[in-house]
DNA sequence: AGTATGCAGCTTGTATCTATGCGGCCCACG
DNA sequence: CGTGGGCCGCATAGATACAAGCTGCATACT
């Protein structure tokens, strides 16, 4: 991609944390940065971006906490999933684009089911939504939920795979919503479609 | 407050692009570092955060430049505010503290018009609204937004002051919504002063 | 045995140094 | 007089060197 040092480093360990396995670990810059054959300098810049979205904790001159994700950001990024989704759907239900967009994404999130790209297409339905909106900064913050939520479904494994079904059930009926331009229902289906997939998460 | 020098360096940094004063100037590590007698590392790590909050955008080997902003701009602070007050307010309804808390900060906001310290109030009003919904997520983008106020404030230099009786008016309407636990009321109460603020603003 | 103290290693914070890329300017040439 | 190519200086990217702090352990003293 971008192929300069802090871009590489921060893409690398952002990936690292993402997946779960460095929950309340204590990392260092040393270690990355040999691991990854570059100095100290990139490694720190990715730290400290990493440190403003909240991912990590930086305490001085102790090394770097991967903050550990608890019930209350579940929580959180829920409520501001919401919130943001059902603005965005309202502020989005006059595209005439929009019903098209989604129904293709719905499609090929069913030709997906069992594979790894099926939470990616998930991703990509959601975002969708928000993206309609127009407003770059609550695409911009929306973005920052999903990392979030990575991590989230990435500590408690066990998760969409088994409930495909019901997702794309409750997709489908967000198409049907969208299309009709009844934003109640909308809202109120979504609002139900998240509550479900984090009750799947903490359990 | 915090006394090392990266901390140091990205207030001043902000405090100065909040101004306005330097919109659309292309700034140089350099500068900032001899003018606060420091390395131009912190200032380096001032220049990063300040690009992840979008204040900024880095040019590889050429400058920092301070991104000018736009109607667009305007446009989408207003209707991220609305979306993040008015599903606050939502959430918070319940709660008993709130109307004595804002009703607290009205009557300090009475008592400083004409001071410099309204538009602060103005800002904790809002926030305590934001603040009362108990959404670490939301509050940290909300407060984003509110920097990007003040830049738009700034920018459109006319303001606050001869409207104070206007906002001070809005305002208790707010509380006296909150006070009945009216949502839908507090609602539209609240999209119509942030439409009217947001018109003083492009005017 | 229990506590205090000092040392060793590791980590970050800050400064300095080198390499590289970019843009502007000047001069030569058409 | 206009245009194009080459040179110079400036600004960043990244590496490294240096200073200072914290932790934890081992050892010595009471």
């Amino acid at each position: 991609m971008a192929h300069n040092a802090a871009e590489r480093a921060y893409e690398h360990v952002k990936a690292r944390i993402l997946t779960g396995e460095l929950d309340g670990h204590m990392l260092s810059e040393g270690v990355f940065a040999t691991e990854l054959g570059v100095s100290r300098t990139p490694v720190r810049e990715a730290f400290l971006r990493l440190q403003v979205e909240g991912l990590m904790r930086l305490y001085p001159k102790r090394g770097a906490l991967v903050v550990p994700v608890g019930p209350r950001e579940s929580r959180e990024v829920l409520a501001a999933r919401r919130v943001v989704e059902c603005a965005s759907v309202a502020e989005a239900i006059g595209d005439p684009e929009l019903p098209a967009t989604l129904a293709d994404l719905l499609e090929q999130q069913r030709k997906a089911v069992g594979a790894p790209r099926f939470g990616e297409l998930d991703a990509a339905f959601h975002t969708a939504l928000v993206e309609a909106a127009g407003n770059s900064l609550l695409s911009g913050f929306y973005q920052g939920l999903r990392d979030r939520q990575i991590r989230l479904i990435a500590t408690a494994v066990r998760t969409v795979q088994e409930r495909s079904d019901e997702i794309l059930e409750q997709h489908a009926n967000i198409v049907a919503g969208v299309r009709e331009k009844d934003v109640e229902r909308v809202e109120a289906l979504l609002a139900d479609h998240l509550q479900r997939v984090y009750e799947g998460i903490v359990s």
